[in-house]
DNA sequence: GTATGCTATTTTGTATACAATATAGAGCTC
DNA sequence: GAGCTCTATATTGTATACAAAATAGCATAC
């Protein structure tokens, strides 16, 4: 068994958890490839015990889903499963915007304002794919500055969903970029601001737009899975 | 093994699962209550395997927690566990009224409708407590109309949570009742005449009061867990 | 009387054997 | 060749034995 970072100990199932989330989200497994637990064992060489522990985890969370009433799939993102997801970021990350403009501590103003300014540099550069790939984080910092475990909890998951099953297409283009960078940039100065409920309002609306891309990438063949892309969520 | 309803069979870990979690729901196994695999296996006369599977998917849920690092208790609700709940709830179930003022179906409208009449009924009769105990459906009906399975399911894990572990005092008197009885109805409505809008507005306001009271209920010594007292969700 | 360390007990973690069941595929019939 | 049935295989479900770890309680020393 190899500890990747030692550290901290883990027990297995834990570990098994971890690898196997990890493989979902790096896209090692990619959506809709069968999970067999044997299989999974012998590649973490670990027994069948912590990793049906690990797979069943999953499952609750979203990760994998069982089909045919036996086996176990990672979960593929349809257009309606992205779009639900996507109205329940929306509804969530209103909340905790509103609730990081009141809550904020000294300590998250720092983080935050670090976090403009670096992603004020890469604007400069014109840095597209940075500019989108730093989207994630701050919503992660919002979340965490709401000061409401099961919010960000719960938040942070739909997000992580999101960037294995996204629907979107994967144009960086620098007008996705630079809108990215105006919207995150005016949820982030909201919550400095205490402005609690334009930050939420600002929250939903850059949700909105994500919203609109996606019902505009994929509008007639809403069931079927054609058109299904890896994306960073924003 | 005793099938409570036969009819549909299920493998032992799901029906651990389910028989686990109504004992928390109803209070059999209170707040505080440590769980050991060995002793519910006992009980529901299994083995192990099945129920460890059924602890560990409570304990992702927020029923069961871990604490001292090896042993697992049903969930304490403590106050600010209980304002986190609720403030998930405002922007889940805000959504939901939203999502389903639009989405209903007529099918929807039938159920809604008889919700309706029926609770008016029981406002009639004066019946506090039929009127307190309703509301969990009114928010059931609602995510059901909603069309969006995450969001569902989501908000009735976090409807249940709260039914277990809420804050709040039980005084069931009428005024309580008759203000429920108004919140609710106002939703409903809205819902039935696709004001979107206003649904999400008045779902949101409803938890809004549910919260003062809560924050009324305990303002001082918010820290500790004493006032916990067991309620229904409305 | 308090604190510390040892030990027994409790409880979970892990591996593995076996059972049950669903799926796939071959072979058969028509 | 199409469809059916039967069988083999793959895979999960369940039980259980054993290991590891943490907790609690007791005894001992100071």
């Amino acid at each position: 068994m190899d500890y990747p970072n030692l550290e901290q100990k883990r027990d297995l199932e834990t570990l098994a958890y971890q690898q196997l989330k990890m493989a979902i989200v790096k896209g090692i497994y990619p959506p809709g490839y069968q999970i067999t637990e044997e299989i999974v064992a012998a590649q973490l060489n670990v027994s069948r015990s912590p990793v049906r522990t690990a797979i069943k985890r999953l499952q609750t969370e979203g990760f994998l889903e069982k089909r045919s009433n036996r086996r176990v799939y990672v979960t593929l993102g349809d257009y309606k499963r992205t779009i639900n997801t996507l109205y329940v970021r929306k509804a969530l990350e209103g909340m905790a915007a509103y609730q990081a403009a009141v809550n904020r501590t000294d300590e998250d103003i720092t983080v935050i304002k670090r976090l403009i300014s670096e992603m004020g540099y890469y604007y400069k550069e014109d840095d597209s794919f940075k500019i989108l790939q730093m989207g994630i984080e701050v919503h992660r910092v919002i979340y965490m500055a709401s000061k409401n475990d099961l919010l960000t909890q719960i938040g942070i998951n739909a997000l992580e969903q999101e960037a294995v099953f996204s629907y979107r297409s994967l144009n960086n283009d620098s007008m996705r970029a630079s809108r990215s960078y105006r919207e995150h940039m005016a949820i982030m100065n909201a919550v400095l601001e205490q402005e609690a409920e334009l930050a939420e309002q600002k929250a939903r609306d850059h949700v909105d737009r994500l919203i609109e891309r996606v019902q505009a990438a994929a509008p007639d063949n809403a069931e079927g899975n054609s058109g299904l892309l890896l994306s960073l969520p924003q």
